[in-house]
DNA sequence: CAAAGATACATAAGACTTCGATGTATCATA
DNA sequence: TATGATACATCGAAGTCTTATGTATCTTTG
């Protein structure tokens, strides 16, 4: 089952600027197969989602990019800067209290990963 | 802190499925009451958000409507149809999986309520 | 070796959702 | 009697995501 993308809205970039912190530097391609691999195919994020925000992230100074070429093909090189480590702990922490909030609101169980 | 809005994107039909599953019926601004009170004020449903949101919930035919009046004030009241009750089950349960989904992700710990 | 599929970037129009402002009106309280 | 709370609602603007499209290279397989 692939999650509804209205779920996921509002969670690309925490998920970008997590990975980006655990991986030290990724490039768009590379963010897409991991995120689908890390959630069993679960979370799949299109193209047309991923440039514009890695693109926004650049933009607010949160990571800083690098082109490498592999042969012929481009790669570019996306690696978080320490604003963007600090942005990355507020939207965890943020995304967890909104989770502990709404497991109030729906009363569920959080099963353990 | 309140939560950004983005976060909360996405979850406010679940929001309001489940709501008006426990509470048989309710209205808009009663919605909105509840949720900031079960929330401690960290999430606070706008009216441009909430309205537009119900009407969509009983075009989809989740739930029903009927006006009474206090006095000569309106109250809209919204009560969940057999079929919202079912797909209140759908959303909450996505949600369950969602979040065990983003724990991974995100490695973060969900505290018991 | 040709075709198909994977790798790799990117943009752009349209759709959808939410925000913030605005509007109307009643009721309670200081 | 004015302010704040209650109660509905809409609308333009803003923001985000989807779908489609475009370009190009590399790898695998029939």
């Amino acid at each position: 089952m692939i999650f509804s993308s209205e779920l996921i809205k509002g969670t690309l970039k925490t998920i970008l600027l997590k990975l980006l912190a655990d991986n030290h530097k990724m490039y768009g391609y590379e963010i897409t197969q991991r995120v689908k691999e890390l959630t069993a195919g679960r979370i799949q994020l299109t193209e047309g989602a991923l440039y514009p925000t890695l693109h926004a992230l650049e933009e607010e100074g949160l990571v800083t990019t690098e082109v490498e070429y592999m042969g012929k093909r481009v790669r570019k090189y996306y690696r978080l800067s320490d604003t963007g480590m600090t942005r990355k702990d507020e939207k965890v922490n943020e995304f967890a209290d909104f989770v502990a909030t709404m497991k109030i609101l729906l009363d569920i169980e959080v099963k353990p990963a």
